[in-house]
DNA sequence: TTGAAAGCGCTAACAA
DNA sequence: TTGTTAGCGCTTTCAA
């Protein structure tokens, strides 16, 4: 494997000329520079990453931290499009992309900081944890550079890019006003997901702004999953039978209150109106295709990296960055 | 940052002895032993793998090629679940993942051997790649181990793991030539998949084990695209009126032959019995639902990634791996 | 059982 | 414009 010494060697001068040449600075020769790029060409050479972030400090690395990217995880691709606008926006900015994931209880043992430490990555993307995780306090402590998605924490050393969900579940809530519902239920998320807490918000401000009464009663928890989201709507439509519409905040639960409505033998969006929340791939082919609360995930990914190089960069401080969402008319309410 | 220097000093020994001692060496006194770990602990140590990397010659690092990871294509989440399959299995084995992209034209500059040597990954895995991509040819002159996902080329440094593609194919025309059919059409993906071309293979032989011509005019190409296997579907079906069955090779593609047999007027399955291939999540959702081939993705990435570190471990050579498919029988083919 | 010293491939003061 | 020298943090002979 061909090295700068090697280069220095062949073209008869010293591994610092050498070094100057290969990144472009202003003070070597321009006829040296040709012959040593020359030389770099024919030898085949690739500089040595490895070599170089260890004197530098600094290895062009970013990590990316997933929680939940196993064997089950990946009915929605909520996820997939989120890494792939990071590793969008991380090659196009000349970056690479480590994935740590921690999934397995091995990587448990290792904290949050040894992780980034060890493989010196220059800065961190954290997507999927919850908010209890003990991985979360430790970013805050660190003084890694760091963008959480979906997660409102921040610090001199910390941003985050997440949608205005408070405004999102008001839309959705808004849109079965305006069709005329005045009894709205709501599956929501797990209590560990800051999201939950923002569309339960919007929820009853939207109800609140049209001078409807919020209702404990018609709040059920469905855990972010199908299965959760199916008993948390038998249940909701067993016990109330005077909703006539439910928003779900993931589209993957208002999949599973449609299966409960069809249990209980309401159609969907004649006697039941669902809106559920994402606009994941699913959501379109369901039967009835879901209206739904789009965000762009990809954008998600793609802000949450150009911020964070940014910040390495020193382009700028952390940032928070709050992306739009958007009404999604489909068939699943009316 | 702390070094083992810090960690030698505070010890009140060598370098040597803290490097032996952390990496768990026999000939270092027990005493001394405990000393080290304890104060490595104490001032919150973690290994510099950089540093290490240079040294060994190692990085303990897999790099993956995935092509086609951008906005547009997380419609099959195929990609995802081979590489969620890749990151469980390097986790285990306590690998790191770096995930390489050719979406861009910048990294297109870079010939593929840069970019792993850069890296200095230990070994690759290649997915989604097109058998006349440039980066293949690269792949088996250079002697960095790899795993391909779908492509059977094999060396001593290159392996692959695969699904048994002509027997899938097989099964499903099988499966229609039970339930009665004798006109069968094919919509097939792009020739620049080795996948493709064991498709039709097994389309073939299946139509010929029966008894049954096949006929040329009867297969049209879909290139792996929702759009334009509607397209050939909407052709098959009107110069073919007495197609009353249609195998595509991907599910996608079938979900276009579905929306092309609604739009020519005949319903699915009744009038047209459509079987697809992959089993992505879409398939059980469409509607109707995909009767499909399934092949198993997270294995398909497991597998590869273990192939790939029993051979840089030198526990085996280059691997060729085939997995098994199973036909799924859901409502779109009867 | 321990330490001294060399070196992995690279960058960067400093000097010439 | 170029070269000398030191050093990033680690592993590994070799010698004690």
């Amino acid at each position: 494997m061909t090295t700068i010494k090697d280069i220095a060697k062949a073209a008869g001068v010293s591994v610092t000329t050498v070094s100057r040449a290969l990144n472009g600075y202003s003070d070597v020769n321009e006829k040296t520079r040709r012959k040593i790029m020359d030389i770099a060409k024919q030898l085949n050479y690739s500089p040595n990453t490895l070599a170089r972030g260890l004197v530098m400090k600094k290895s062009r690395t970013i990590g990316m931290l997933v929680s939940g990217m196993n064997r089950v995880s990946s009915k929605d691709n909520f996820t997939f499009e989120v890494l792939s606008g990071v590793n969008e926006c991380i090659s196009e900015r000349d970056y690479d992309l480590v994935l740590f994931s921690t999934t397995t209880t091995k990587q448990r043992e290792k904290t949050y900081s040894q992780l980034c430490r060890e493989r010196r990555v220059d800065g961190v993307i954290l997507q999927g944890m919850k908010i209890d995780d003990p991985y979360l306090k430790e970013v805050v402590e660190s003084d890694i550079p760091c963008m959480l998605i979906d997660i409102p924490i921040s610090s001199k050393s910390v941003g985050y890019v997440t949608t205005d969900n408070v405004l999102g579940a008001k839309r959705a809530v808004r849109h079965l006003i305006q069709s005329g519902h005045k009894n709205i239920g709501l599956v929501n998320g797990h209590d560990q997901a800051y999201v939950s807490k923002q569309r339960l918000k919007g929820y009853m401000e939207a109800l609140q702004e049209a001078g409807l009464q919020v209702n404990g009663q018609y709040i059920a928890s469905g855990d972010f999953t199908e299965e959760k989201a199916e008993e948390a709507g038998t249940m909701l439509l067993k016990e109330h039978p005077e909703l006539t519409a439910i928003f779900c905040a993931s589209d993957l639960m208002a999949l599973g209150v449609i299966k409960s409505a069809k249990a209980v033998g309401l159609s969907v969006p004649e006697q039941l109106s669902v809106i559920g929340y994402d606009n994941i791939l699913l959501a379109a082919y369901s039967s009835p295709p879901l209206t739904t609360i789009a965000q762009n995930k990809f954008d998600l990914g793609y802000k949450a990296a150009n911020a964070l190089i940014d910040m390495l960069e020193e382009k700028s401080d952390a940032q928070v960055i709050t992306l739009e969402t958007e009404l999604i008319i489909r068939e699943s309410a009316k």
